[in-house]
DNA sequence: TCGTTTGCTTCGGTAGCCTAAGTAGTTCAT
DNA sequence: ATGAACTACTTAGGCTACCGAAGCAAACGA
């Protein structure tokens, strides 16, 4: 154990005094260290989500006899009863090979069915089975079951309030397309030829 | 129980469906109606928040040269510039196993060394080098850039109101580990003989 | 009709994660 | 102080997730 690594407190202060600096430079010393506290605390809060979430997911998953990607492949399925691998693909953000990996599982447990396409003989539409829907359904969905418990025993205005500031967030979070990957939800917009 | 209804928008929806009418039938007409719509509302922003974040955490540990888990273990030895492979892997939620896997790769990668703590020789210490230090340093954090940034912008009210709903949607979710799983964060409470 | 594009699968490879089984080092009762 | 029990970590073997590249068939465009 050294001694002298230890002199920074917290890392996370030091992530973000970089960020910091510019917009500090406009405030006067207390609202700096203000708006400091506040990020770092946001942010802590946010870890805690994160990572809420993402321990319930394994749970979920192994409790429904299914990995969490295969689960939310199936959620995604479910939606609507059917779906394309591709579309399910771009929704959950990774390749079609690996939808392809996914699907192959969940057709083997007999989750879904994959049906070549009458529209377009390119296309398999992959379908729900009974099975795969009741799995849905039955799935304790326990981060989820939770949080309703939860939320619905807050105050009326505390609801409202947490309403505002999760979309707030949610908008200064996933806006980030805008700026940062504009090439991302295209999709079919226009017909574009080029 | 609804299934396949709505061919667009919220999954959320159905899900909740089976939670909530245990509650609804507690409730009036119009309160049943509003408490739905405000869990739904929550949980899409929820999901929001975690998939902005799931997909920032993937091109920054691109961009970093490291894996998103790798990263992360970066970025926790960070914060006091030096840790156990024990801490980590129970901060991380992971075994120690993995944990083992993912300082080897960042050893290999000369980010971190390893050393036998002097406190207690069974212990190795996990110390972040002036690389590893960099690269978190440098590592282009898109999400709490972007985030930092438009949190500034926000009134004060609003900030405030930000962080008390966050911290409210955290102790929310991750309190869970009491009735759920109380066998995760003993520690080391009382001398416990058995 | 031929060349291109599109949707999916196959192949080979990397990473993350786990459990079980080791190996040192520590504690503690006898 | 010696051996059992415990602790911190590593090794070994085995899944799943994921990707890029290459292959194939259907659809489309001119």
């Amino acid at each position: 154990m050294s001694k002298n690594e230890h002199d920074k407190l917290s890392k996370a202060k030091q992530l973000q005094s970089t960020e910091l600096s510019a917009i500090l430079g406009r405030l006067d010393k207390k609202g700096a260290r203000r708006l400091m506290e506040r990020v770092d605390t946001s942010l802590i809060a946010l870890r805690r989500i994160l990572r809420a979430t993402e321990m319930f997911g394994r749970d979920l998953a192994k409790a429904a006899g299914l990995t969490p990607a295969q689960f939310r492949v199936l959620q995604v399925i479910s939606e609507k009863g059917w779906s394309t691998p591709k579309a399910i693909a771009q929704r959950m953000g990774v390749s079609q090979a690996t939808m392809t990996a996914l699907i192959d599982k969940l057709e083997r447990k007999g989750m879904v069915t994959r049906q070549r396409s009458e529209r377009d003989r390119r296309q398999t539409d992959i379908v729900i089975t009974e099975l795969g829907a009741s799995a849905i359904d039955e799935a304790p969905d326990a981060l989820q079951q939770i949080f309703v418990r939860r939320f619905e025993a807050l105050e009326d205005w505390e609801q409202a309030q947490i309403i505002a500031s999760l979309e707030r967030v949610a908008s200064m979070l996933d806006a980030h397309d805008i700026d940062a990957a504009p090439v991302l939800d295209w999709g079919d917009i226009s017909g574009k030829p080029n």
